[in-house]
DNA sequence: TACCAGGGCCTTT
DNA sequence: AAAGGCCATGGT
């Protein structure tokens, strides 16, 4: 399917309309991704700097042997999901279809489980630009240097071995406990990271509310964003605003159609469109 | 200055 | 079961 050029690079046979770079990354399902050049962006990926840019109607992407894109790259793009035929569905509701022409290059990313867990326990009561300050700090003190002053995200067990006072650089505030107890069960196996990938839903929300700091909305971000649950839908402060505006009756059931990726779209909408006024709050 | 942020914990009713 | 204060930090 994709074109293989040089060593490290590839083109995408993704459609461009199916993935825009500035959205996918700006929609706030992901905090390490910049854009270094118009058009140009640059992230780190379970250890490897990527970079994803636009060029002459396609998709040129860096930083992955043929290799580990087969191995994961084309997971974490999510290549194989057919986003016409979604996007085609999500049209027939009148509120989704303004969401997916508003952004329809918006792709969900699957991201590596562990940093997508802490990234949204950090997130809890804070602003995106922060949360993406609060990992990139996090990642500088004890990630592993990548070059070009990039690093990659630390492991639990690295995390499992240090004191709230290694923390104090981070400037998390009362979040450093909980990224704490987090990395502590990971590291032990006393949360088995894995198998909340198939575990029955339920099971694996209920082994990450065992975690300090996660709730139910936090769970349904680590698993969507980071453990392919594409089933999980979480109603954070925008999506209640959204639903209360657009949904007074309630939300549809987007059942079988990954009600995960509506969500993002609708997420992405509310937040950035301007489309809610601020009489609606809470 | 107060209020608020991709919430969750703890205590009080 | 539900409601409300509090939590650390930083931007407006």
């Amino acid at each position: 399917m994709e074109t293989l050029l040089n060593k490290n690079e590839i083109l995408l046979s993704c459609p461009p309309e199916d993935l825009d770079p500035a959205v996918t990354f700006g929609c706030g399902q992901c905090f390490r991704w910049r854009e270094i050049s118009p058009g140009c962006w640059q992230g780190v990926a379970r250890g490897k700097v990527l970079t994803l840019e636009g060029r002459s109607g396609e998709l040129l992407l860096t930083g992955l042997s043929h290799q580990e894109f087969d191995a994961w790259g084309r997971t974490y793009f999510d290549l194989d999901r057919d986003y016409g035929a979604l996007k085609a569905r999500y049209r027939r509701d009148p509120v989704l279809r303004q969401a997916v022409d508003y952004a329809p290059g918006l792709r969900l990313l699957h991201q590596d489980g562990w940093e997508a867990l802490c990234t949204f326990i950090i997130s809890q009561n804070n602003r995106i630009p922060r949360i993406a300050a609060i990992v990139e700090r996090l990642c500088a003190c004890f990630g592993d240097p990548l070059g070009g002053g990039l690093y990659s995200f630390p492991g639990p067990e690295r995390l499992a071995g240090l004191s709230l006072e290694d923390l104090a650089p981070l400037r998390s505030g009362y979040r450093g406990e909980y990224l704490l107890d987090c990395a502590r069960r990971a590291a032990s196996g006393s949360l088995e990271l894995p198998s909340l990938e198939t575990l029955p839903l339920a099971e694996a929300m209920a082994r990450l509310l065992k975690v300090r700091g996660v709730g139910v909305k936090v769970a349904q971000c680590a698993l969507l964003f980071g453990f392919g649950r594409v089933e999980c839908f979480p109603e954070d402060t925008w999506i209640k605003q959204a639903r209360q505006a657009f949904y007074p009756q309630g939300l549809p059931d987007w059942g079988d159609c990954c009600p995960g990726i509506a969500q993002q779209f609708l997420f992405h909408y509310a937040r950035c469109a301007g489309v809610l006024t601020e009489t609606v709050k809470k």
